[in-house]
DNA sequence: CTAAAACAGTTCAAGCATGAACAATATAGT
DNA sequence: ACTATATTGTTCATGCTTGAACTGTTTTAG
């Protein structure tokens, strides 16, 4: 450890973590691409992937999941509505919620694009052991529980 | 597995990589907030971050690095210019390429932000062992170069 | 019961990111 | 030398994302 000017360009975590970032930013990019024949672009199919998973979710939720701000879903869902993908039920108890399902058209996407969005995790994945991405998934879980303290 | 309908769900390298990029993302949401005391966006400073490691950098190699097309850095950079953290200087052999300068206040918003970023990493990584982050490290590389192939 | 607070969703303006089309310069092939 | 090709950086239109301000609904407190 240096004491007096400890430059990142010598701390291992910085690395691992940089590795990390681009990883994710990579695959983000490659999954795009891979998900244009289905004529959806990766925000839209974010949003459809989890309804897949959650029949019924509240926007509120929806944006929780996928830790964005409610006004970008509220911004998405008309257009994937007036896609024929989704359908809005408000909540008969509350009438605040509104209430999101696919349609028929939108499962079939969901699935495809869930599909192949295994497949290309499966590729990336398959030089390393089962036990190796065990270890990574348990890393990040950890990462994400700290990151919720305050710390400064 | 399955063989009719592998659902993503049952896929636990799926949920590996799920970990990855929600770490990922709250990570950059956090150090977006820790850099706010420095009045420096997240953009601006992975720039600045990089010029720091890389003085004399020419902008398609800033692109290649942060993984971003050359517009976009040929939209921030004029901003970051008029603050007076860079300096843009033509070089001398190829007319074409500009080549990129911290200034002394640049060089001092990068590298208090670049406190606060190994801060937030060590944090974060501190209930990992260093063999743990290597792991990462290692695994986030060859997911990288696996995702050059051409797959499909 | 009513006023205050909390909550779900929307709208808007601003900033970031992208790809395509473009100008200027450099390199290669003939 | 000369044309064709490739490269660097810019501009533009488009789309995503955010946070703040807003509407309408539900819950809580007095």
């Amino acid at each position: 450890m240096n004491n007096n000017q400890p430059l990142p360009w010598d701390n291992k975590r910085f690395w691992n973590w940089i590795a990390v970032a681009r990883a994710c930013h990579v695959v983000k990019q490659r999954l795009a691409k891979e998900l244009a024949p289905l004529d959806i672009k990766l925000p839209h199919f974010d949003i459809l992937a989890n309804i897949y998973r959650s029949e019924g979710i509240s926007q509120q939720d929806l944006a929780h999941k996928l830790l964005v701000g409610r006004s970008n879903i509220s911004m998405l869902l008309p257009q994937i509505e007036k896609r024929g993908l989704i359908e809005r039920r408000p909540d008969s108890d509350d009438k605040r919620v509104l209430r999101l399902y696919l349609t028929d058209k939108g499962r079939e996407i969901a699935r495809k694009g869930l599909d192949i969005e295994v497949g290309l995790i499966e590729m990336s994945m398959s030089t390393s052991t089962p036990e190796e991405c065990d270890l990574v998934g348990d890393v990040m879980k950890r990462m994400i529980a700290n990151m919720e303290e305050p710390y400064d």
